[in-house]
DNA sequence: TATTGTTATACTCTATAACTATA
DNA sequence: TATAGTTATAGAGTATAACAATA
């Protein structure tokens, strides 16, 4: 990826330090969720999404839309959820249609058996590496570029290519 | 994921921060990589790795190693691209155990017409958001992440999470 | 024996489309 | 008709272990 047709050198690494970094921590966290608690990376998500709502509980559609993927590709994973003891389904009463997801106690148990060998891991990869300004400079940085990407991707102003200059916020 | 048992506000959204930003890019990269391409993003990896090579040609090995997988993970991927005729694979002359994988014309033909849309994701995923000065903070932060992650995790460090874990599924 | 790579196999994840049922 | 969710299915990706060949 030399020639990366009109990146620069310094934002073509940008880009591959982020993509790099991103996906190391990830591998490295799904590692330790695998063997502490049995869990992949998308059912960790969910179990930590239940347990961050008001009474661990949230509808099939809600959960999808906060964690991206599909409905069909949910329902796999809750059913595996389900199976193992972790959630249970049953459908909304004000609604027939929903299906409320409820995280169990021993789901609970299982994220909070698998927490601190997750906070180890990004504590040690990410937290330890950075004093406390870079960290909040970091999420600053990206918090920036996480809400432009969610304000709709301005589809419509593709064809726009000056390298930088820009002052947003 | 409320209680992080050990990170503190500042620490887990620059994490999630990053987690997130890096898991958007990607997937937005990969649908146009498939859409422009045919390409998976393991697979223009790979072909971007080899045209960055002296002349388009890698060890099995040394790919690999540059790659984060498996050598039966990129045996499968080597094979994809071969059929596709954007790659081919032949035994090294001084070591017959060996195989030089090597760009094809096609290959190099196809990365071409696939590096525009690619860089335009990023530009105006990335790049667009960021003034140049946030750019280069940013890629200083992560690339010392990065290398310290490279630097053999501190395996001594972590005293291993026994807690007979080991059940779900 | 150690290294390079392949194969066989098995499993996870994800997506699309067709389908059911409620609203 | 529109929405919520499931099912059937199909395919991609990855990893592990056993294997073959070369060094």
């Amino acid at each position: 990826m030399t020639d990366a047709s009109s990146l620069d050198a310094g934002q073509l690494a940008a880009y591959l330090a982020l993509k790099e970094v991103g996906s190391l921590i990830e591998h490295a966290v799904e590692q330790q969720l695998r063997a502490d608690g049995g869990l992949s990376g998308p059912q960790f998500q969910i179990l930590a999404s239940l347990a961050d709502a008001p009474r661990g509980r949230l509808r099939m559609t809600d959960l999808a839309d906060g964690l991206v993927y599909s409905r069909s590709g949910l329902t796999y994973q809750a059913a595996q959820l389900e199976k193992a003891g972790l959630v249970t389904r049953a459908p909304a009463e004000e609604d027939e249609r929903s299906i409320i997801v409820t995280l169990t106690p021993r789901g609970r148990e299982l994220l909070g058996k698998v927490m601190p060998g997750h906070v180890e891991v990004v504590q040690r990869l990410l937290i330890d590496v950075l004093d406390p300004a870079d960290l909040a400079t970091m999420a600053g940085i990206l918090n920036r570029v996480r809400d432009r990407m969610r304000t709709g991707p301005p589809r419509s102003a593709a064809p726009r290519r000056s390298a930088g200059a820009r002052k947003p916020r």
